[in-house]
DNA sequence: GCCGACCAACCGACCGTTCGGGTGGGAGAC
DNA sequence: GTCTCCCACCCGAACGGTCGGTTGGTCGGC
């Protein structure tokens, strides 16, 4: 259970991120405010007490954790900034590298995208997120803009619809197995992009009227 | 604040939804969990014991509204099963449908998308969403194999992706206004059959090879 | 022997729930 | 029309239990 990864002094334990990892799996199976320091506590082997060692507060345990997902998130978007290009292929950058934050970090993620904003980390992680979604959406209209998307769909329903796809991940995507995430993210992709239908048949006809 | 539907014996005040819809509203404001009787009966202008004239226990108040939302859900199935005709144009009911649910009982979806199964209301709410679920797959699986849609997507991603999609309605469409429920559904439609990407340009020559 | 990791015992506040009693207005008797 | 009774509706106070957090001190490897 005790992490180990040398150079420490005193005596062995746990470190501050390995008390966050099992922290975040009891917030994800219970729920933030349903899971107490007493059962975090046990499920860790430890007493409440020694918890306060590392943190400050529970509501500090959960502000590291939404942090680690929303600098994530913000980072995809910079990457895809800085790749440049036309609005489309930034856009497909993002999608595809939020599914892989979304996999990779499935835990704190989690925890975000279930935060309603009752406290003061809760409302500022809110506000970061909303400043992600932001962004998204501008992305989206510049693609529109440019002639990649349809217009005829609002960019921010675009955005939110399509991220709702992504998002929906943390409901049943389970780590298992190897490299999925380039699948699911073939997946998401493909159907954000060009949809269920079946491709042959009477699409072709519509398009050419 | 209190109901009036005649025929109501005894001293006027609340009936049983009347404080029902107060309760999911501040179930979705803090959280189940988080939402004490205290507040919620400051909320009600009653007092907390008043609740319990009502209500015998908080888990009967979350089974309710629970019990609401999923029996709007089964009703979409249910009514697409009975139309018949194709298994694509079933699918198009149900995700309409579902649309409409959403929009219609806005909290208590809500508030059963949130369960997590911690208390047994909570664990056969889940059962029942499943259930659900399933049936949405298999739909789709035989949308697959009559060639409406296409097949090289598995049919449990599709569902998931498409009602991850809709799901997320709950945390950001608001009422206001007319009927756009029915314009959320042919965008959610729209995205889910078609796609985002423009259909002119090489989308007809990709087809055409 | 320093210091990081840990513990048992405890705190005030608040939790969901219960209890015994109070109150006011529609319905039926007059 | 008005009287009276019933009952849906409501209250304050208190219960045992749990919450997040604190205190003061112990343990043990480098």
């Amino acid at each position: 259970m005790p992490e180990n990864t040398s150079l420490r002094r005193g005596r062995p334990g746990y470190d501050q991120q390995g008390i966050l990892d099992v922290a975040v799996a009891a917030f994800n199976e219970y729920g933030y405010d349903a899971t107490s320091m007493g059962v975090l506590a046990e499920r860790l082997g430890l007493s409440k007490s020694a918890i306060y060692h590392h943190f400050t507060s529970k509501d500090e345990m959960l502000d590291r954790a939404l942090d680690s997902a929303l600098s994530a998130l913000e980072g995809v978007l910079e990457q895809a900034d800085a790749a440049g290009g036309r609005a489309a292929d930034r856009l497909d950058l993002v999608l595809r590298g939020a599914v892989h934050v979304l996999v990779d970090r499935l835990p704190s993620v989690t925890l975000l995208l279930r935060v309603r904003g009752n406290t003061d980390v809760e409302r500022r992680a809110l506000e970061r997120r909303r400043a992600f979604d932001r962004r998204v959406t501008a992305l989206v209209s510049e693609a529109q803009a440019e002639g990649s998307l349809r217009s005829d769909l609002d960019a921010s329903v675009v955005s939110r619809l399509t991220f709702g796809m992504i998002n929906s991940l943390v409901e049943w995507y389970r780590p298992g197995g190897g490299e999925d995430a380039d699948r699911i993210a073939d997946d998401v992709v493909a159907v954000a992009l060009d949809g269920l239908r079946m491709p042959t048949s009477n699409r072709v006809e519509d398009l050419l009227g």
